[in-house]
DNA sequence: TTGACAATACGAAGACCTTCGTATATCGTC
DNA sequence: GACGATATACGAAGGTCTTCGTATTGTCAA
């Protein structure tokens, strides 16, 4: 199985609204999208049917109203879009990334403190 | 002034090797690219150019061969870069972003360990 | 069965990205 | 001053991204 394109950002935009919603019509993923920014309907629909091509997205065509599924769920993607800025601006210094992501906003203290567990976790793991 | 655009991945290879070298000539940036990928050298040169409009970078052209030098350091164009791909693909949460990092990669124990003493920093710093 | 509506299919335009070939300018040296 | 080597400038091709207008198809109801 060959792997998967690196979503451009109108293709992460519409995946984000899939994720959220799980399958969904062009109908519901435009009308979502429209919200923040207004945009002709035939806009998503191509753009639906470009990241079918792609294998970015699969479809139900048992219903006239196509349903749009993600192909990979959302931490995949993620993890696919992280690796890739580790590698192409990172050197692949993960402490670096994060080093960044944190002086890159105001992080909450509940979400440092998750950040936390995780490293206790992994440093179990380790041993 | 205004901001300066997100770089592209032929634009942040070119701004690696000068972040790495300092202020340098199209032949210098070439040689070092050249190493991973042939690739004529007008391309780098043209990259340059484009770059220099764009404000990505800076040139001076008081000797024959022109010295290019980056205009963002190293660090703010990273954290410009995790900030974009927080709001993009991670809702804006930082820690989600961290965990997928984490997750990408086999961190080393010293990263984990760095990455421990920021976030110690972190939260003296919020008290 | 036809008319109105709602959906998909298709093509194309315009912007940007990336690459390269060719033309032109500049420097040192014989 | 002419030649070779080394620079930069410029234009254009080919690909991708994004957007949209128009054509076509399918569905339901009067």
């Amino acid at each position: 199985m060959a792997d998967l394109p690196r979503p451009t950002d109108a293709e992460l935009s519409i995946l984000r609204v899939l994720w959220r919603r799980g399958p969904s019509t062009v109908k519901e993923v435009h009308d979502e999208l429209a919200r923040r920014a207004p945009a002709a309907y035939t806009t998503t629909l191509k753009q639906l049917q470009i990241m079918t091509e792609k294998g970015l997205v699969t479809r139900d065509e048992s219903q006239r109203a196509h349903l749009y599924v993600t192909r990979l769920p959302e931490e995949q993607t993620q993890t696919q879009l992280v690796g890739d800025l580790l590698d192409r601006a990172f050197e692949g210094s993960a402490s670096r990334l994060v080093l960044r992501a944190l002086s890159s906003r105001p992080a909450k203290p509940e979400e440092l403190a998750e950040i936390r567990e995780l490293l206790d976790r992994l440093e179990g793991e380790t041993k």
